[in-house]
DNA sequence: TGGTTCCACAT
DNA sequence: CAGTTTGGAACCA
């Protein structure tokens, strides 16, 4: 028979025959869930001989190859001498198969030791991953089965033995089903809630195709639409049946991966639930991270996909569900004191029915979020070729990672392989000079001009051939780096002007899609979010791909590529810089891509004359733009000293919009009474106030710190824990509250967000410092010194007002008395 | 006081 | 588990 299906998530099995075979989930154009197996794709590995006459020799002792282990014997099926390309260039290798992935592992380590072996590459990939990228199945799309239908308990609605598989149409699939979910759980005094104590006492479902559900196992009178459920025994089968007859294509949690799914199988554990679905839930370890898989249903972790690859863009404080809905959705969580759910659920059951439209509205939210963010993950698919599951779950150098290894096989180019764990650590200590920044003039300037170059990294991988494999020795026909400095000496690269490597290839065929795509969006009248999706997923592959080669996992790592990039984004942003000034531009200010320029006598005319001028001297794809014009800018001094301080400056664009960059107003780690007092005297400044309006607001300020008039909220300090509390060497004052919430049962540990506020005593300032709830006071001298001074004194500096010359000014006796102690 | 450690941010 | 540069607070010797 001949069914159209799309495929949503790749498995692969092996039956008691030992025999193999790749599992498609998906979708057919009818509705159906189906399951395609091909069992005619073999595990595979490259093997690279020392000499070229060594190969017939090799390939006769590979072929001889067997293992005995655990009662299972792997051998070899088959040796084939194949033409590739590694590094760019023709080579020859033996292609290695085995019957089964575990074979694999056993066969591929025995061939490594063989004599004349140079080396193996590929044999540490999942085949189910390689599967997609050697038959170019892109999930979503649209494919066509031809194969003998069987029947096999599986949870889907169709099993077949594929023969063929071929693309019908490359559209995605329009309306998946999605199934949101979440899960309410017993605590008792603040707690949280442990997995082996407290029950599971509510599971909302929430879907786009009008399916809405709250499951619990304590009766109440209710509107919404709630089923009561005997027990948690009860609750838990009734949740997996429900995924059954719901069968949506994918299941949807925010933070997922991290409580619900771990909850669940750990509540299964504890009722000795067996559960039905597939193999149950499955809490997979990936390194430090946990996966929660469901067979036959595509869990998508919503949380990771919108910190990891969203975040990059969103910066927010912090990616809590409360949080994160706040600054992307229209609608809102609940206001609920959700640890009160305990107590209620002994004592107050008539009362339940708020969690249970609070615990429905988190399900809700989870699925609004996952619709926001679908259009991105579906383009990411599209250019990685791997499917939902990970791509919700990747990181921006697994996303690079699949992009390379997708298109590599088209260039028949062998992958290079992951790094062991001394290459690893050589890789971490080995760093190199990173990007250029001007050194500002103190000042307030006006009339100010931003220019920058449209992805500089990417581009100049394409314009210079930047890759591992065009390294060259030779200098002719080459691209040449300007001088850079390593162990000291200084040196100089050259790449291969002669044939463009593959990877510069692929990084300029997402630079030109992404300009088409902006030109269809450009012609819209409407906002596109597919096009601005599709758009932002090329973006954020292309400007990985420079970090990609100086990370220290990445398969095609290469410092070389990474410190040529920097070294020639340096040598384009000075000429910029040096061009303005020839052309009569005052530079103010640049960093890594961007200059910035005073306008002075010219006109806007002049400025897009000069970027026209410097555009025709650009090789290839390379592009100055003009980024905004800007009213008013303020450059400050580092602390301590006359130098303009680098990183930090707060600029108000013509229309009015306030840019700060790098001042205490947008840090973590500052009180919210400093960052509001900076912030407000920023705005005085770049919209033109008085400097006696600014004093004068700064004054009222202090007095009322002073006075202990501020809430203390206002004096909250949040500090982000980056290792265990164990593991610090110097003890700051976050750690030191960190230590006292743990003693309160707290589970605070990497990742957490310590907020604290420094109360009045003697001592150092973490001896001074507080959980919020445990302060009484604050100390207001260390609020004026350590905070609110320090915030602002930099910014009156530039007005030519030092704060601290009022110390011995009469006249000025108030703003006295605040820096004397009071 | 200068040196080290730690954190957040810019790009 | 994408890179380096930078400023600045807090602690330590």
């Amino acid at each position: 028979m001949i069914v159209e299906f799309y495929p949503l998530d790749v498995g692969y099995e092996t039956n008691v025959d030992g025999k193999g075979a790749i599992l498609l989930f998906g979708r057919t154009t009818t509705g159906q869930k189906i399951c395609v197996f091909d069992t005619t794709y073999e595990p595979y590995f490259y093997v690279f001989a020392k000499h070229r006459d060594a190969m017939k020799h090799l390939k006769e002792s590979i072929e001889a190859l067997k293992i005995e282990q655990d009662h299972h014997i792997s051998f070899v099926t088959k040796v084939e001498i194949t033409k590739m390309r590694y590094m760019d260039k023709d080579v020859e290798v033996l292609k290695v198969y085995v019957p089964v992935q575990k074979d694999l592992d056993a066969i591929r380590e025995e061939v490594r030791v063989l004599r004349d072996v140079g080396d193996v590459r590929e044999g540490d990939l999942p085949i189910q991953k390689r599967y997609l990228v050697d038959k170019d199945i892109v999930p979503l799309a649209l494919y066509k089965v031809e194969g003998e239908a069987f029947e096999r308990s599986m949870h889907v609605d169709l099993c077949i033995m594929a023969e063929s598989i071929s693309l019908v149409d490359s559209e995605f699939l329009e309306k998946p089903k999605i199934l949101a979910f979440d899960i309410e759980v017993y605590c008792q005094d603040k707690h949280f809630p442990i997995a082996e104590k407290d029950p599971v006492l509510m599971i909302a479902l929430y879907s786009n195709y009008g399916f809405q559900k709250v499951l619990t196992w304590k009766k109440f009178s209710s509107e919404l639409p709630v089923e009561f459920l005997e027990d948690e025994s009860a609750l838990l089968r009734r949740f997996e049946e429900i995924l059954e007859q719901e069968n949506p294509d994918y299941l949807v949690g925010y933070f997922s991966d991290g409580f619900d799914i771990p909850y669940l199988a750990a509540r299964a554990k504890q009722n000795h639930l067996k559960m039905h679905l597939g193999d149950g839930f499955k809490v997979a370890r990936r390194g430090e991270v946990s996966v929660g898989k469901i067979k036959g249903i595509i869990h998508l972790d919503i949380f990771k996909f919108i910190k990891q690859i969203m975040g990059g863009s969103l910066k927010l404080e912090s990616y809590s569900l409360r949080n994160v809905v706040e600054n992307l959705l229209e609608e809102k969580k609940y206001d609920i004191a959700i640890e009160e759910i305990g107590v209620v659920w002994d004592e107050q059951p008539e009362m339940l029915e708020q969690f249970c439209s609070y615990n429905l509205q988190d399900a809700k939210l989870a699925l609004l979020l996952c619709e926001k963010v679908l259009p991105n993950m579906n383009e990411l698919v599209r250019v990685t070729g791997q499917p939902l599951f990970e791509i919700c779950r990747s990181s921006y150098s697994q996303l690079v990672e699949f992009y390379f290894m997708k298109r590599a096989r088209e260039f028949k180019e062998i992958y290079p392989n992951k790094p062991n764990n001394q290459e690893v650590a050589w890789r971490r200590m080995h760093t190199y000079e990173g990007a250029f920044v001007y050194e500002p003039k103190p000042g307030l300037y006006e009339h100010l001009v931003v220019l920058d170059y449209r992805s500089l990294y990417p581009s100049l991988i394409v314009a210079k051939n930047i890759t591992p494999s065009m390294l060259s020795e030779e200098r002719k026909e080459t691209y040449e780096t300007p001088f850079i400095e390593e162990d000291g000496k200084k040196i100089k690269y050259f790449f291969s002007s002669k044939e463009e490597g593959f990877i510069p290839l692929i990084v300029k065929d997402l630079i030109l899609r992404r300009n088409r795509i902006k030109e269809l969006i450009k012609k819209e009248e409407k906002k596109n979010f597919v096009l601005e999706a599709r758009s932002y997923s090329l973006k954020i592959i292309a400007n990985a791909t420079y970090g990609y080669f100086g990370f220290f996992g990445a398969r095609w790592y290469s410092r070389e590529c990474a410190s040529s990039i920097t070294a020639f984004g340096r040598q384009y942003i000075q000429d910029v810089i040096q061009k303005s000034e020839e052309s009569g531009f005052q530079v103010v200010y640049s960093d890594t891509d961007s200059v910035m320029v005073v306008l002075g006598e010219k006109t806007k005319e002049d400025i897009f004359r000069f970027l026209k001028e410097v555009n025709e001297q650009l090789p290839s794809l390379m592009e100055v733009e003009l980024e905004d014009f800007y009213s008013r800018g303020i450059f400050v001094t580092k602390k301590g000293e006359d130098k303009g301080a680098k990183k930090k400056y707060a600029l108000i664009s013509e229309k009015g919009d306030m840019k700060v960059v790098g001042f205490e107003t947008i840090r973590r780690d500052w009180s919210f009474i400093a960052k509001e007092v900076q912030k407000k005297v920023l705005e005085m400044v770049l919209r033109g106030s008085k400097i006696e309006q600014a004093l004068e607001y700064i004054q009222e300020v202090l007095t009322e710190v002073k006075n202990e008039q501020i809430p203390k909220e206002k004096m909250i300090i949040q500090t982000q824990l980056k290792k265990k509390i164990s593991g610090y060497d110097l003890v700051g004052p976050h750690v030191m509250v960190a230590k006292r919430m743990r003693e309160l049962g707290e589970d605070v540990g990497p990742g957490s967000v310590i907020k604290y506020i420094v109360t009045k005593g003697k001592g150092l300032v973490r001896d001074k410092a507080r959980i919020p709830e445990e302060a009484e006071d604050y100390d207001p001298d260390y609020y004026i010194r350590n905070q609110v001074l320090p915030a602002v004194e930099k910014i009156f500096e530039v007005l030519g007002h030092n704060l601290k010359e009022l110390e011995s000014d009469k006249t000025q006796n108030r703003l006295q008395k605040f820096w004397n102690h009071g």
